[in-house]
DNA sequence: GCGACAG
DNA sequence: ATCTTGTCGC
């Protein structure tokens, strides 16, 4: 598996190589932009028993949903720090074959370049589906942020650089930590955790992604995609 | 051996 | 990821 994740880093693209403009990333509904808009798809899963799983898209142009799509799948492999795309892969891609539109852009739930091999679940979906692509973590997998990361203003973002648990040469950014939502007191937020996943480099990923939050602290494709997992796991 | 560890 | 009610007010 290790061995496979290096030749999906190495397929891999962590630089801008996409049709779309970044400005025209949105999830407000109120510009006059709508046709020219991207389609930007948020993925996330669900868990039913101890081996089930129910993957869920939904696709999003500006504010409004054009697709959703799910998946129910066996799962076969245990979660694993570092091979979580060989257990959530097969459920993602099945409920991508449920698809019936191609997003411009996938934003999946987890790490991307950010990863020991530089193939995190959004960097190895991105290259096999090869679509461009970036990771959403809540939480840091490896590498070092460059500064203080508790109670940062909103706004705030710092590189992740690689150190010696990366396959990569130290001090190379492969993803930054970013403030997208933060009060003016007490419940101190945390960061969010960004990485390139295919063919989008580290800077347009934090761009893209602070264009994708809507006030709220995950990107609204993620949570959309979350909230219909969760209806979906409720049905069965 | 010790510590670190996305979802 | 998942088990879960009410409670507080940015």
């Amino acid at each position: 598996m290790e061995a496979l994740q290096r030749e999906v880093a190495a397929a891999a693209t962590f630089a801008d190589d996409f049709a779309f403009d970044p400005a025209a990333v949105s999830v407000g509904r109120d510009t006059a932009l709508t046709g020219e808009r991207p389609l930007v798809a948020g993925v996330d899963q669900a868990f039913l028993d101890d081996d089930r799983a129910v993957s869920a898209v939904v696709c999003l142009r500006g504010g409004e949903v054009v697709e959703r799509a799910h998946a129910v799948t066996d799962l076969s492999v245990p979660y694993v720090p570092g091979l979580l795309s060989f257990r959530e892969g097969g459920p993602i891609l099945a409920a991508f074959e449920a698809l019936d539109t191609t997003p411009d852009l996938v934003v999946f739930d987890g790490s991307g370049r950010i990863h020991f091999r530089q193939a995190g679940l959004a960097t190895h979906l991105g290259v096999v589906l090869d679509v461009p692509s970036i990771g959403v973590a809540k939480n840091l997998l490896c590498g070092r942020v460059e500064g203080d990361v508790d109670g940062r203003p909103e706004g705030w973002r710092a590189p992740v650089v690689a150190n010696d648990r990366v396959d990569a040469p130290t001090g190379t950014v492969i993803g930054y930590a970013y403030q997208s939502r933060q009060y003016e007191s007490n419940p101190v937020i945390n960061p969010l955790y960004i990485s390139p996943g295919h063919r989008v480099s580290a800077e347009t990923t934090v761009d893209l992604v602070a264009r994708l939050c809507g006030g709220y602290k995950l990107p609204e494709p993620t949570r959309l995609a979350d909230a219909y997992a969760d209806e979906c796991k409720a049905k069965v």
